[in-house]
DNA sequence: GAAACGCGTTTTTTT
DNA sequence: AACGCGTTTC
């Protein structure tokens, strides 16, 4: 035995690690030591024997996969850790499907989009389809899309179930129809597709089914609370030949129902087996007694969760601090100069601290603050770093060298750098593929041929003659690898010229992250993630799951949004922005059920604090402003303090 | 016909 | 800041 499991686990934690087989739940407070049981009965499991083949975990992010998978090789002193899956379901099933897919007629070669690109799709959608009038915001329309995707509804189903004759729900229909055929054409799936599609393959091909449920003879599955219908059922089907599965997770930290999670997964798993063991996890080990009171008064207040006691044994600690600032740039400087006091005062260092936020709009004001004092930050989240437009106007070169069917990406290129090709021109090209049958790459491809039908000048024909040569060039490169490939589009396609000329500081940065960029993709490359091959189709296929570029974890004070910070801990906690119709927000405070959820996410901000949490608030702020929030009344009198009013 | 410029609007949370 | 939109310039 590598590793001393009655040291470490109390009687409970080491029921639940050495429990191997079977359907078990596990109920986990805030702080009750969730990760440590994951990563220890994995450990557990492979000590017993099992090969890691067989074991599959489910996170919510890549970051914790990552962690638990490092600490699991800590505890088992490395065994096959590589053949062991630990990944978020996203990133899991993609890889599947890269093997999978073709099947259902997609190339294995498809493109991973993104929401801005599938937002895109939509958009060109209602413009054809002449809808604008009804659906001015692609996005909505989206997010209504995903719900029924989530929830397994076909185009047909919608119809028949979910329209009711309203005119608006049937033109719904048809732009849900639209867009799957048109993802379908681009050789394309977004996120909900990725789910989607692999519930059809298991669904349509039994063979396929049976072949995963013997590989992953063991699942287990974290952040339970949060997984959604499409997840749910991909679940079901792999467990139900062995039912060796166990999930974790923690009803009263459940804050993505927007993005489909359905709290009743872990509310009904007993329902669906019904001998599964069920454990609860209550002693909290992270926070001060009046942390975790304070988050069991204000979880209280919802009608709907299951029922918990969470205690500590901890110190009694200080009491919730409670500031009220006059505007966001004085919150900020508050903070910043609260920061650097207790960090004296305890000597602590910049990492021990996490400032987090409702929204990613309110980092701003805290970062001219922080800058102020010259206290060293990271945001996390945020705009992505492959969200940028110069990383996104890349990838879109390298996304057409892979998949040539990939149009969305074709179209953001064809005139980036601008090369005179302008969107008269560009509507042209499209209703000409429309009524051959093509698509825009093999029109290009064959331009000569269409031009004089398209009545389009020699001058542009040249042009876009110029344009595919680039690519023809560029995917020559392709064989030698994707860094190789992506040093030839920047430069045969005098994209860096084109970065530096407008804004000389803002093109510079933009030049480094570029440089950054290709420097990550010759890292990835001889780094092999998984896939087992390094063509630039497995790059780009992780880059588009991964939320961010990996950091050195230097001494820097964490921002960040509450739902990022799910899962984290830190000594000290700053909370800002709490005021009504910002925290809970504006559009969840009609709606008894979103509430709920904003009160779970205001309860998981409080519980990653081991030491003290400072909250606070602004009576005016850039867009909204106003009165404190009514969570704060909900802390308690006995747990909260209010700040008194500083000199400064 | 394409590009450049200026103006107003935008923001909930994310794989 | 980043984008959509309308206007002007090339």
């Amino acid at each position: 035995m590598k590793f001393n499991y009655i040291a470490d686990l109390n009687p409970i934690q080491l029921k639940i690690v050495t429990t191997v087989t079977g359907p078990i739940i596990v109920i986990a407070g805030a702080g009750s030591g969730k990760t440590r049981i994951l990563t220890y009965r994995i450990a557990h499991l492979m000590n017993q024997g099992i090969d890691p083949l067989h074991i599959l975990a489910l996170t919510f992010t890549n970051k914790s996969a990552r962690e638990m998978k490092q600490r699991i090789a800590h505890l088992t002193g490395n065994i096959n850790i590589q053949n062991l899956c630990i990944g978020t379901f996203h990133s899991v099933f993609a890889r599947i499907l890269h093997t999978e897919i073709y099947r259902l007629g997609y190339p294995s070669d498809y493109t991973i989009y993104d929401q801005k690109d599938a937002e895109h799709v939509i958009k060109k959608i209602i413009e054809e389809l002449h809808l604008e009038k009804c659906f001015s915001k692609p996005k909505t329309v989206l997010s209504r899309i995903s719900r029924l995707k989530n929830n397994l509804i076909t185009v047909q189903n919608y119809f028949d179930n979910f329209t009711r004759h309203s005119q608006n729900a049937n033109r719904i229909g048809y732009i849900y129809q639209a867009y799957i055929d048109r993802c379908f054409k681009y050789g394309a799936m977004d996120f909900d597709d990725i789910l989607l599609r692999t519930n059809e393959l298991f669904t349509r091909f039994p063979e396929v089914l049976s072949k995963y449920q013997e590989q992953f003879k063991y699942i287990l599955v974290d952040e339970y609370q949060d997984t959604n219908y499409s997840q749910y059922l991909i679940i079901r089907a792999l467990a139900s030949r062995y039912k060796n599965l166990f999930v974790v997770g923690d009803d009263a930290q459940s804050i993505y129902a927007f993005r489909g999670a359905n709290i009743k997964n872990i509310q009904n798993f007993q329902l669906d087996y019904p001998y599964a063991k069920i454990f609860r996890l209550e002693q909290n080990y992270r926070s001060t007694v009046h942390i975790v009171q304070a988050a069991n008064n204000v979880i209280a207040c919802n009608k709907e969760q299951m029922s918990k006691k969470n205690w500590t044994n901890n110190e009694k600690g200080e009491k919730i601090k409670f500031y009220g600032a006059l505007s966001d740039k004085e919150e900020g400087d508050f903070v910043a100069n609260t920061l650097f006091e207790i960090k004296l005062q305890y000597k602590l260092q910049n990492k021990d601290f996490a400032i987090l936020y409702r929204t990613n709009a309110q980092s701003r004001a805290l970062e001219e603050s922080l800058n102020k004092k010259k206290i060293p930050y990271k945001i996390y989240g945020g705009i992505s770093f492959y969200q940028r437009k110069e990383i996104k106007d890349l990838l879109a070169y390298l996304r057409i060298l892979v998949n040539p069917n990939d149009e969305e990406a074709l179209l953001r290129i064809i005139n980036y750098p601008p090369r005179g090709i302008g969107p008269s021109t560009i509507n042209k090209l499209l209703v000409t593929a429309k009524n051959h049958g093509k698509t825009l790459y093999e029109v290009l491809n064959n331009i000569s041929f269409y031009a004089k039908e398209m009545c389009i000048h020699k001058r542009i024909t040249a042009k876009l003659k110029e344009f595919f040569v680039i690519i023809k060039h560029c995917s020559i490169k392709l064989a030698e690898g994707a860094y190789a490939t992506a040093k030839e589009v920047v430069k045969t396609s005098d994209f860096l010229s084109d970065l530096c000329k407008d804004n000389p500081t803002e093109g510079l940065s933009r030049y480094e992250n570029v440089q950054e960029f290709i420097n990550s993709i010759q890292a990835s490359v001889s780094e092999r993630l998984g896939y087992g091959d390094n063509s630039l189709s497995v790059f780009l296929k992780n880059i588009a799951l991964a939320s961010d570029i990996e950091k050195t974890d230097d001494d820097r004070v964490s921002l960040m949004t509450v739902h990022l910070s799910k899962g984290l801990e830190f000594t000290i906690i700053f909370i800002v922005g709490m005021e009504e119709n910002l925290f809970p927000s504006m559009l969840s405070v009609k709606n008894s059920a979103n509430l709920e959820e904003e009160r779970r996410l205001f309860y998981v901000a409080l519980t990653r604090a081991k030491k003290q949490v400072i909250l606070s608030y602004a009576t005016t702020r850039h867009r909204w402003g106003g009165f404190p929030s009514r969570f704060i009344e909900e802390i308690g009198q006995e747990r909260l303090t209010r700040y008194v009013h500083r000199k400064n």
